[in-house]
DNA sequence: TCTATAAAAGAATGAACATTCATTTATATT
DNA sequence: AATATAAATGAATGTTCATTCTTTTATAGA
């Protein structure tokens, strides 16, 4: 028999990633899609059992690269200080690297997959930032707070300030681009550890 | 002549609005959002010129209504912990109220259609904000940042958790549900006031 | 080398799409 | 009451959509 070409796959996730990156959802069509990535129609269909199958695919797969990432040198085990650090440059990192998977994490997050996608997540990953957050508790290196309140103060200001680089936009208004460099971010690190410690 | 029914205007908004927050900008079909606003087709396009059109006009107008829901009881000249708690305490308000607005903004930010509306909007509403940040600055009541990095920290907490909270899910994976009550807003207010008090 | 099998293709299908057209309807002005 | 005008309509247009059907092609195992 013949056999599957695993570049074919490829290039159908990547093309359709940047589709919707570029284009949303509105924009992602199977056709264009195909032609796109020198494909049949038919050929899709091959690989994903339909449109809402391959945006599923899609999230999923850059959410373990997202996951991977953000563990590299991490440990749960860590110390508060150390751990959130790593972490937090682990994933600036990886948004400033692969800003069409950061744009289409972030699309999709409000769009109605998500809770489709979430069902399907496996959440090893949630758990190891579970555990962390919870040694830093008891060994009262953190404020005892519920963990959303931790994780959004940690991480929800490095994501916009990440949206607001990737679209070159920030808040004067005018035409002065705002730029996400080192030492903003270590400002704003700073600036969260010193929220987070007791 | 005939006169314009603005209950049919406003019908085609909401309509279209509660499509778009339930279905993406996918769901979003003139013939069925005609059906849903009890209006033909053709009427639609007396009142926006075409699709994109509406989805603009929406987003200025549900804007509008969240800047004034944030400026109310509010003043630049405000020293910086009275003018942020009011500033936060009315975007919590307003996201809790309103949901589909909150969630039609939360995802029309990642789509096309934000950059076309960045430039229709006026910007009276960053201006203050700016102007606001700028006397904390100079007055010595905030640590001397970017705006965007005093934006960051200040409001992304806020959103992460109302959209948690909207979603029901929280971090805990299973069946917990997340809540954002009262008495948690205050938590993460008080955090991130530590985080830019000097 | 032959055969079985799944990959891959292109054309085709019918549904749904945004938008427009020709017509009717309501009303402000005369 | 007559008229002019824009609102409102339902049907129609041509296009694009997701998906499937039929056929061809490549290749692993016999």
């Amino acid at each position: 028999m013949r056999t599957r070409d695993e570049h074919k796959e490829a290039a159908i996730r990547e093309k359709a990633l940047v589709m919707v990156v570029k284009d949303g959802f509105d924009g992602l069509s199977m056709q264009k899609l195909a032609k796109a990535a020198n494909v049949s129609p038919a050929t899709i269909y091959i690989y994903f059992k339909d449109r809402d199958d391959l945006i599923i695919q899609l999230w999923l797969e850059e959410m373990k690269k997202m996951a991977n990432a953000t563990l590299v040198g991490f440990d749960p085990a860590m110390h508060f200080e150390e751990g959130l650090r790593i972490q937090w440059l682990n994933r600036a990192k990886f948004c400033m690297e692969n800003p069409a998977s950061m744009h289409f994490l972030e699309q999709m997050k409000f769009s109605p997959y998500h809770e489709m996608c979430m069902k399907k997540m496996d959440n090893t990953f949630i758990k190891a930032m579970g555990e962390f957050v919870h040694h830093a508790i008891n060994r009262k290196e953190v404020v005892k707070l519920p963990v959303e309140v931790y994780w959004s103060i940690a991480f929800a200001p490095l994501y916009q300030l990440v949206k607001m680089h990737m679209s070159g936009r920030g808040l004067r208004g005018g035409s002065e681009k705002f730029v996400l460099d080192e030492k903003i971010m270590n400002q704003t690190l700073k600036l969260v550890l010193k929220a987070l410690k007791p």
